[in-house]
DNA sequence: GCCAACGTTGGC
DNA sequence: GCCAACGTTGGC
């Protein structure tokens, strides 16, 4: 099993919201980056465990944990002109952007602020810690994964 | 709201 | 292929 970390801005999208969809289930569409689209298009599997993470808001920091329910298809969300994230230049019969679908697992009881997981030598390789980063999917290795569940 | 960091675009 | 201009992300 793999282990990611992916944002959403509770603003647009929160934990809470992930709690209050039909099955708990949510397509995660919209990634407009081509490193993070690669992982959600190749790395990202069934069952694999995701941390939610809250960006650009009050607390930033991890709030819960969701897994991959559905793997990558195409991100429907760019073929759409009304959409935010629409993308004139993906074409439907050669998709550039994908999606997966998550269902939420469960809240922590507690937020795990960035702040914190900053301070923690055990993290330095952590991409959400490194200067400037802006991903908004990135791999967690599973030492790291459990490091940050036992701070909870 | 500010602004540093970074990705993308497009002229050359 | 270089790089300046521009747009976006996201912490603060």
């Amino acid at each position: 099993m793999n282990y990611w970390l992916m944002k959403s801005e509770p603003d647009v999208f929160s934990i809470s919201d992930l709690v209050n969809r039909p099955g708990q289930l949510e397509p995660w569409d919209g990634v407009r980056n081509y490193q993070a689209r690669n992982m959600i298009r190749d790395a990202m599997k069934l069952g694999d465990r995701v941390f939610f993470y809250h960006s650009n808001c009050a607390e930033p920091g991890i709030v819960g944990i969701m897994e991959v329910a559905k793997e990558s298809y195409p991100d429907l969300s760019a073929f759409d002109p009304n959409d935010k994230h629409f993308d004139r230049i993906s074409d439907p019969a050669n998709p550039r952007w994908f999606s997966i679908d998550v269902r939420y697992v469960k809240t922590l009881s507690r937020t795990i602020t960035l702040q914190e997981l900053k301070l923690k030598p055990e993290l330095t390789g952590l991409a959400l810690i490194k200067r400037g980063n802006r991903l908004s999917v990135m791999p967690v290795s599973e030492e790291q994964w459990q490091f940050i569940l036992a701070l909870e």
